[in-house]
DNA sequence: CCGATGACTCACG
DNA sequence: CCGTGAGCCATCG
C-alpha cells in the first residue's frame, strides 16, 4: 500500500515520538518500524518536513553519525547539544551503539 | 514520461 | 579509517 504523504508523515512522527529520551534510532530503524514499506531516504525527507514537531535529534545515521550536519552544520551541533542534554554521549561526532533504541 | 536529487545504507578495497 | 559505487524511492521541474 502506498499511504498518502499525510499518513506517512503521521506514521513517521508517531514512531519518532516513541523513541525514549536518552536513546536514539537510525533512519533505517525508523523506516522498519513504520506500518508500511519505507526506506531510510524517505524517513530523512519526512524528518525535514516534521522539523520541530518531533524529537528529530534522536534520529541519527546507521553509524551513529549525523547526516543533518551536511545539510546545515548548525543543526548538527544543535543535535549533539540536545543529545548531550539527555545524557547521550557523542564522542568523535557519533553515537555509540549502546545508545541505540532496542525494540 | 525522463532525469536529477537527497536529514540513507551497505559492501568493497 | 576513508573514499567509491550501487541500491533505494518519493518529489520536483
Amino acid at each position: 500500500m502506498r499511504p498518502s504523504a499525510e499518513e506517512a508523515l503521521d506514521a513517521v512522527a508517531e514512531v519518532v515520538r516513541q523513541i525514549p529520551p536518552g536513546k536514539v534510532a537510525s533512519y533505517g530503524q525508523v523506516a522498519e518500524l513504520v506500518p508500511f514499506p519505507a526506506t531510510a531516504r524517505q524517513v530523512g525527507r519526512y524528518m525535514f518536513m516534521l522539523e520541530g514537531e518531533v524529537p528529530w535529534w534522536r534520529v541519527v545515521g546507521a553509524d551513529g553519525g549525523m547526516p543533518v550536519g551536511r545539510r546545515d552544520p548548525r543543526l548538527g551541533q544543535e543535535q549533539a547539544a540536545r543529545l548531550a542534554q539527555e545524557g547521550v554521549e557523542v564522542p568523535g561526532g557519533r553515537v555509540p551503539r549502546r545508545f541505540f533504541w532496542a525494540v
